[in-house]
DNA sequence: GTGAAAGCGCTAACAA
DNA sequence: TTGTTAGCGCTTTCAC
């Protein structure tokens, strides 16, 4: 690989200085009265040099990289691959790059990738935490870098944040299954008991029931690992279906949830609605074609994505971000579809 | 924002050399002999200056920036999405970092991307590209950059690439579909011409076919553009059913396709396998306890990512990959499921 | 309108 | 076993 040319060759094959270089480059030429005519001659020279400016350097000495990293749970989820490319999308017509990290759920590497990033002079960050409390994010907020947590939050923390109404989707999911009179509801979500959004999503449900009197018992209050969502939802199932516990409906807490309960209802041989009603949070493109259809509670993922982009922009950019426009929540809608209607 | 700590500040509060902090820093004190007290008395003030690298000034330094680019069609596709966590996985064992790019098919966009990922010094590259031929990754080889390129490959090329047999995925489809009395089937793929990967796919469909004295008819090898498959498909369909030129079977030739195919297929209530059967290329969790189950060309997504990543790190770290090692072709497999057999 | 020079934080050759 | 020094490519201040 032949040595690259930097700005230093042009400018001396051309006889000027290397600022000069630097300004026709940045185009802050006229801003600075370079002669038109000494522009075209640089950039003349650029082109026939193959010049390509090198961003570590101007990186290094700018300390601006624009580059932000998206550090999510899992990228292969249907939902953070989404949020993915809209935030990918964003930031390639605001000049950015972006830098993904999947988690796995495991705190370590979460803190580590954040670390990792920092001292790759990221401009920003945008997370998806599988931490327990906010005192990490409030730290780096402090120390001023651009944060904006999604999906996932918690309750008086400083940084920017935005979520979706995930108690209030828990509500309208319970009262929809009211309206199929439906009073023996088991929830399935995810463990541990931090993840705000299933924590949410259970208590909005329980309390829409709980208006009805309608108590949900403990056994039916499902959290599995997350590395044995399988397993645990199977045994779970199955314990039901032997013992003639089975609920009337099952309201799983997120798409993998939905989609493994599906897998192993069907396995089960118990149809659905037929013998149980299911609603899911999150919708996901096959809920609209498969047989029966799978009604969910569907997010804005869109309107996240670019809510949080821009609100991380505003940090990048220096503007304030009002104190009571911190927390942002989007309301969810709910998509009834066969698997929740009585027939 | 305080001022964060420097190398030569360590150096200086200790009263020694920066290089003595940065050979400690970067544990090559045991190689260079450096004394352990020395040593130790070094990452106590790192500590306690709570000292944090600047990466960007080491890579600025060095010209390795421990950052792989990975630029795919679509992120939110599920096949990506999978090859995305998969590399990121690999990529972080190895201690690199990922930067993703979508390119939503958009070939100025990949190019321009590319373009900024070098300006980054990023230290390598996997590619599943857009473009309908190889000069512009033979020149990015011939350069010198680290360059693997996935799923969509050249014949000939030069740079290094992992595929897997398309044409063979094709003729099992088309077997199993004979094996059902089928001599009447059509295939759905994207435009333009210049995609390998399906290009491939139809090939192979058609070559098994042949064998048997079975010609697709112009008319039933449908080529819907990237963004206009639901458009494209739905009035395929709905010509076939009303002119009665329904084919006995479907093949689509992506995972997109197949779920779009599916989901018009249901609006038109034709039913499947009853009265149209159908197989897909990619498989996706959802076939498994969709009604009906939906049969698929199977890739071996983790090992496409993990030899892609080995092939990668090979280049970064200097090893020749041999010519006839340079194109990696991978098996694929059929999962019979009911949405293809005949009942 | 243009240029000189300093310096961002780090590493690697060479010296001691 | 440790230190000195040069310089990676760029931007920015200040000077002319």
């Amino acid at each position: 690989m032949t040595k690259k040319t930097s700005l230093a060759d042009i400018a001396k094959s051309l006889g000027v200085s290397k600022t000069l270089v630097s300004l026709v480059v940045n185009n802050k030429g006229d801003a600075h009265g370079i002669s038109l005519e000494t522009q075209e001659r640089v950039r003349e020279k650029v082109r026939e040099l193959n010049y390509e400016p090198n961003a570590l350097a101007r990186g290094f000495r700018t300390g601006k990289t624009n580059t932000i990293g998206l550090i999510v749970s899992d990228i292969s989820n249907r939902f953070f691959a989404r949020i993915a490319r809209n935030i990918e999308d964003y930031a390639w017509q605001n000049g950015y790059t972006v830098v993904i990290c999947s988690t796995e759920e495991n705190v370590t590497k979460e803190k580590q990738q954040i670390r990792l990033l920092r001292d790759k002079k990221i401009d920003g960050l945008i997370v998806s935490t599988s931490q327990d409390g906010s005192e990490f994010f409030d730290r780096l907020t402090e120390a001023g870098l651009p944060l904006v947590l999604i999906d996932r939050v918690f309750e008086g923390m400083k940084s920017p944040n935005v979520s979706v109404d995930n108690f209030g989707g828990g509500r309208i999911a319970a009262r929809h299954l009211l309206t199929q009179g439906i009073n023996k509801a088991a929830l399935i979500g995810i463990s541990p008991d931090h993840i705000s959004t299933i924590t949410d999503r259970m208590k909005g449900f329980e309390s829409a029931l709980l208006e009805e009197n309608i108590e949900i018992p403990a056994e039916w209050k499902i959290r599995a690992p997350f590395e044995e969502i399988e397993v645990v939802i199977k045994e779970n199932l199955q314990r039901f279906y032997q013992q003639g516990t089975m609920p009337e409906a099952i309201f799983t807490l997120n798409n993998n949830l939905t989609s493994t309960t599906l897998q192993i209802l069907h396995k089960l041989s118990i149809r659905i609605p037929e013998e149980i009603l299911l609603i899911g949070f999150d919708d996901v493109l096959y809920y609209g074609f498969t047989r029966p259809t799978i009604s969910a509670i569907d997010q804005p993922v869109d309107k996240i994505s670019k809510k949080a982009f821009d609100m991380l922009l505003d940090q990048i950019n220096g503007k304030e971000i009002p104190e009571k426009l911190h927390s942002v929540i989007l309301p969810v809608d709910i998509l009834i579809r066969e698997s929740s209607v009585k027939i």
